[in-house]
DNA sequence: GGCGAGGTGTGATGTTTATCACACCTGAAT
DNA sequence: ATTCAGGTGTGATAAACATCACACCTCGCC
């Protein structure tokens, strides 16, 4: 007989799903079925249709949305113990953005209309699965914002702020990143140009505002950074890729 | 004895708040408390507690967040038969933008209190606000989307057409806008100056266009003005203001 | 040890957008 | 009828950002 550990027990640590209780948790889980995927896939396809809820058991996606001229936007990232996905009325709804894996993951999948069942059957989860999307949607608005406001600069301030929210652990007065983003990953999160994000990079280095390390970013001057973006001190569970 | 008329047999027609049946619309209903705002008050702060949601009876509220210099970025505008409001989790959430009457409006509120207690009685109720919640968040993706892509002449491409499916009637070929609209409050909500708008605007009328008629926008050729954001035909619902 | 793909760094140049400055227009209030 | 606030229109200029071009630098792989 196979033994069966709860997910739930194991990485449910992620922000992203702090909505919800263990118990809440648990019953999700018995709606997944577990989906493999390589990196550089997708897992869903923008403008295809929405139904599917996913928790990311093992890996690393981004929410990306390209243009027909091959720029990206890349939206989130999400991490082990994150859900992601979009939620459908029942006519026909399209994805907006897609999923690709970053790395080899492991998915717990639902669909739609389990957890549209569940949710009917259980209040609990109900609400507490109003707050996730309650969640979503503020984190979705707050990149807004940061794009939108201070320029590029103001966008990679906010979005290295971001990284080091993600990734990032402290050191005494420094941050450093636990992963390594090529200028190219940073540009398409911010909506800039390499070549923009490669000069900005430089000049934060210069400044000592950051510094690099065998190849990863380290933050030398935080407030230094809040100071470009207009750092609202929103929570960390908020401002994060 | 005083008869009330339930709203949700008058006005709920808006487009937000179609996920509701209005048997489950009415329980909504019930909950909410009268409040009476004039024209320019704020109906919530950006960094309160967000723990409301409002119903709009009649009126136009818009969401707008703005930065420390006075620019005002407009995310959403809503109207009679519309619901908004941010959800929090219990920590303690803020709200990230404010909500503005733009004329004097009446509204139905709800606390986040209450609602948790009829979404935990009520699944049916649960799962339809799920869907409004997913609807609001393609809802903001896709603006997000309109804002990045194309630059500002895309993004106030995009606004044209967003108003025209808000506000706009069609008249043979060509769609009238009801409301007037000043080119500041199209820069506010594109995120650009009043400069900028205005010409672009005239530019747009030299090349047939949109075109005004005493003082309200009439789009003219709607195929170029989706040429111009690459529209990807994302149903009007969506596609609002 | 050399090759090649993918990443970085940087100048020159062009486009887009904001800023400043000011003229004019319109309509509601005195 | 005059005033004044708020809106529009437009030039000149500057700042921000993208584009193009190319050199160089890794690092895994044959």
């Amino acid at each position: 007989m196979k033994v069966t550990c709860p997910v739930a027990m194991m990485n449910k640590g992620s922000y992203n799903t702090q909505s919800f209780t263990n118990e809440n948790f648990v019953k999700l889980e018995e709606l997944m079925y577990e989906q493999q995927v390589q990196r550089g896939e997708k897992i869903y396809w923008e403008g295809n249709d929405c139904n599917h809820l996913y928790y990311l058991k093992s890996g690393a996606v981004k929410l990306t949305k390209s243009s027909d001229e091959g720029k990206d936007l890349v939206l989130y990232h999400f991490q082990a113990g994150d859900l992601f996905g979009e939620i459908g009325d029942d006519s026909h709804v399209l994805n907006s953005f897609s999923a690709e894996a970053m790395t080899d993951c492991s998915l717990g999948v639902i669909q739609q209309k389990d957890l549209e069942t569940i949710l009917w059957q259980n209040g609990d989860l109900a609400v507490e699965f109003m707050k996730w999307m309650g969640y979503m949607q503020r984190f979705t608005q707050t990149k807004l914002r940061d794009l939108m406001f201070f320029g590029k600069h103001g966008a990679l301030a906010s979005t290295l702020i971001r990284i080091a929210n993600t990734y990032g652990i402290e050191e005494g007065n420094t941050i450093r990143m636990t992963t390594k983003f090529t200028n190219t990953e940073i540009a398409d999160l911010i909506g800039a140009t390499r070549e923009t994000v490669n000069r900005m990079l430089n000049q934060l280095k210069k400044d000592n505002i950051i510094a690099y390390e065998n190849g990863t970013i380290m933050i030398k001057d935080l407030e230094q950074l809040k100071a470009i973006c207009h750092c609202e001190g929103c929570p960390k569970n908020i401002c994060r890729l």
